[in-house]
DNA sequence: ATGAAAGCGCTAACAG
DNA sequence: CTGTTAGCGCTTTCAT
């Protein structure tokens, strides 16, 4: 017979080098034999330590959403932990409800997709002390590691390419100012389009509330409406993009003959719609395993200064653009 | 001053009618004050009741699955649980693994959407005595609560649309034989086909080993090379569906004109696809909550008989469907 | 190298 | 109605 603490030891890796080795595989024999599992909870309750990770995301169903979970979630597993899910159904009072709920779970981490500005539920998690990570969206202020796309990139690749194409009327349905996807590809757009020497017609740039097909329907109508001539648009995602190809159906206006549209995600089925959409391939995948590397990193070394990992984008041609007709305006 | 117990009792929905009025006044106000957030870790120590149960995914990445998470997790938010998710990318061992960090955390119950035959990881579970509700899939054996769609009938939905057409050269592309989805709809094909007194010709049924592009791509070259005379195609799932038309592409055959195609789940974007996909549609959402719901009733009456909560599929008409053209086999 | 004892924060039984 | 006591299963001093 051999004692509970001795045992524990020998269960755990980290203690097992402080009991004899024989009794080690003595133990551990005997606990194979009885299908012993040890207690999580009981364990998180002595040391503080839940091995398990809060992820809020805004919304499932949003594509680029998944992969970024995927990512997270394949690496905290590996490290021996679990994920515990929110999603958010972008609101405000639900994440704060998920946040209370993680932490009293004892999380010992949070990563979220849902960052936006006065983000009550992140200064919750702030002054609860939990460590947070931010993934695909940031905040302006410095008090977080993130994992973020290089927004400025992914703007500047669609506009060169619509530029190398020829066009120079370039609108733009921009992403909602609330959130940093939104507004830093917004002022990219702005500062390329300077970059190239063309002029910036406020009138075609449109700002969206969500990132939605609909929302981006509305949006190119707006544009189209306004008489101002344009031969391309970029959207500030895809979903976005989508809403631009209807309205322009609905006009009568064919893409990419009449007018080029790029995206910006690349989310799966991009390359089967019609036209198959020319995007910014983002890899979410590797979004998310950033975002969970930056968090066992804080997990390691709590004091360490915050990071930002930038991922790098992509440009995928396919056939929602081509040059600009001639004589149309 | 009051006792950690009376506070406990207070704090407590369940026993607050034990204490006073205006004491559990005093303590809601004086735990708002302090902050206090109940340590769910701790409370789950004490009565095996963590508050949480475990989501297992064959894959987040496939369309249908994060509705069906959503789903699931939305009810139990509202129950106060909190959703342990883990994505088994398709391998026993990480299932087994999340199984077992599961039971470790004491989740108070599993929905998976990852049965199939022989499923080790399911028999842990079950032999831990943790409550099992499987989702989308399910198995033969009646050991567990279920919420799957209509496979008879979403196959049936699918012939009968294609026989009103004219169609009378079915044939199908079936799911991997060791899920549920897989067998019962090619089981539903043959039968349906009978009852429509059509011959089904074992040539041309072709069976894929996952859900993907690729075997659908793969499953379809075969029919084609075959040689037997086809005009339609039904798919076990729109993955499948997406494959048999790169393969039609593939032999310069066009699809609706020269071969009819029809998917399964309609997932997201079917409606963009070229040509846009003739499916049937299953609300995903619904299973995510019909398993919820089974599984809070198990929670509730532990000793209650299993249910199969089935949900309906439509059939949803776009352009992969036309008549056979005449005069061609 | 192992045993003994205390305690993480909470709740449930038992008094009072 | 409220206080006291004990203990969930584990880890961690502190002794031995």
């Amino acid at each position: 017979m051999v004692h509970t603490s001795t045992a524990s030891r020998a269960l755990n890796g980290e203690t097992r080098s402080m009991v004899n080795a024989e009794t080690v595989e003595r133990v551990l024999a005997v606990a194979a034999h009885l299908g012993y599992r040890p207690n999580a909870v009981a364990r998180g309750l002595k040391t503080n330590r839940s091995q398990s990770i809060g992820v809020l995301v805004p919304d499932l169903l949003n594509p680029v959403i998944p992969p970024i979970v995927r990512g997270i979630e394949a690496r905290f597993a590996e490290a021996g932990f679990t994920v515990l899910l929110g999603n958010a159904s972008h609101s405000d009072e639900r994440e704060r409800l998920y946040v209370e709920a993680m932490l009293a779970h004892l999380v010992e981490g949070l990563i979220t997709a849902t960052a936006h500005e006065n983000d009550a539920a992140l200064g919750l998690a702030v002054k609860s002390g939990l460590p947070v990570v931010l993934v695909n969206r940031s905040v302006e202020d410095g008090r977080f590691s993130a994992a973020i796309p290089d927004d400025h990139l992914c703007i500047s690749l669609a506009i060169d390419h619509l530029v190398g194409l020829g066009h120079t009327q370039i609108a733009h349905v921009a992403g909602p100012p609330g959130t940093t996807t939104g507004a830093r590809r917004r002022e990219s757009f702005e500062a390329t389009l300077r970059k190239h020497r063309l002029e910036s017609d406020p009138r075609l740039i449109v700002t969206s509330n969500r990132y939605t097909e609909d929302e981006g329907h509305r949006c190119s109508r707006q544009l189209i409406a306004s008489g101002r001539p344009f031969t391309a648009i970029v959207a500030a995602n895809d979903m976005l993009a989508l809403g631009c190809l209807d309205a322009l159906a609905d006009s009568a206006m064919r893409c990419p003959d009449d007018v080029s549209v790029v995206g910006c995600n690349d989310m799966p089925f991009t390359d089967r719609f019609s036209p198959p959409l020319t995007t910014i391939n983002i890899s979410h995948d590797a979004l998310g395993a950033a975002a969970a590397e930056l968090l066992l990193e804080r997990l390691d070394s709590p004091q360490a200064p915050n990071r930002t990992v930038v991922i790098e984008p992509s440009l995928v041609v396919r056939e929602s653009t081509a040059p600009p007709l001639r004589g149309r305006s």
